[in-house]
DNA sequence: CACGTTCCGGACCGTTTGGTCAAGAACGCG
DNA sequence: CGCGTTCTTGACCAAACGGTCCGGAACGTG
């Protein structure tokens, strides 16, 4: 009973996350996201708290939709050395520049606050762990499936890739450019993804 | 002639520095740039422009400071191989767990205003192609010193040494442990740093 | 159709923000 | 010592901030 709601939760969600990936946390305002979500200041409030627990709830959604897909895509494919080359192979400039030189989004917000937000750090250690889960199993079933050395070590390559990985997301947001980054993500394999 | 100034500038600039470096640039108000350099509002304003020019000038401090002392590492040693081995061997722990956390003051200030802010985009760029530099540098000398296979490119190697050492100072923020942190160091010597 | 309940819009609040300004203090110079 | 110049201090400002609250609108239910 009561009043129905008039917005959909997870498309405000979404564009709360717009806003606060554009600017990072402290630098967007309520009255920014107000006029990203169009909903009202009580709407807002009443829906979620305040500006932090938002926050909060944007940032674990995002985190939770890149560790699926990070799992998704590493359960899925043939082999999973190709799946694994895909990280390091894909075109830099799949969204355009702009959208892309944004980043990752819980890495920009692990930047800003993981010193001063135990919650914070606590979602990109958590969501990190996974990523680097995710790593290490595919590792394996390529060392499995013949495509790796045999006396690989899982789990520290799975870390290595992570670092690269993370690493190059970064580079990108300092607008190196694409011939770089493709080279990088070339060496990776070259260097540490072949048999 | 005139009254003369009271303070240091560079002790100002490091107190901001410090500063900014805890919370970064949106977080951190006028007025705790005052407690912490202890100067007034006007004496700020007044040798300084304005909060961002202010920024730019810490930043540009730093930049160059970092730049340097890379460089410096890099040309001095014996063998150029362990300079660079150096660079993933080194205690992650250094500093203290704290200080450390807050990771490299200039690509938290890129990841939170390169997309914004061409000035910082630009200082960035400038900074990590010299320290780019430096290890293709680096990695040159060590294959002429016959520390590296001859058939090494130098820029690709020296590009994906830069990647992972990024991902690494990013990862520290996550609070991954000091093994795992340790083992991505050891992982990079072992199996890129090798003749 | 009346009622209870929930939600919406926006006026409103105290605080903090980045920035200005004027009055006076501290020098070097003549 | 008096003058011009520069620096310091802190009061002050308009705007923006995060957050509260209330009157009314929009339902489900009886």
């Amino acid at each position: 009973m009561g009043r129905p709601r008039k917005f959909d939760e997870e498309q405000v969600l979404r564009a709360a996350r717009d806003e606060f990936w554009k600017n990072g946390y402290a630098a967007t305002s309520m009255d920014d996201l107000m006029k990203a979500t169009g909903l009202g200041k009580g709407s807002l409030y009443g829906a979620f708290g305040d500006k932090h627990q938002l926050f909060l709830k944007v940032l674990g959604s995002y985190a939770h939709e890149t560790a699926d897909g990070v799992c998704d895509a590493v359960a899925g494919g043939e082999r999973a050395i190709d799946v694994l080359r895909g990280f390091f192979t894909s075109e830099p400039s799949d969204d355009g520049p702009v959208a892309l030189r944004r980043g990752c989004f819980l890495a920009n917000s692990s930047t800003e606050l993981a010193t001063r937000d135990p919650e914070v750090t606590g979602c990109a250690r958590a969501t990190y762990q996974a990523v680097e889960d995710c790593f290490t199993n595919a590792v394996a079933r390529a060392v499995a499936e013949g495509d790796l050395p045999a006396d690989t070590n899982p789990r520290e390559l799975g870390r290595l890739l992570l670092a690269i990985q993370q690493g190059l997301q970064f580079l990108l947001k300092t607008e190196m450019t694409p011939e770089a980054l493709r080279e990088i993500g070339a060496a990776t394999v070259d260097r540490l993804l072949k048999s």
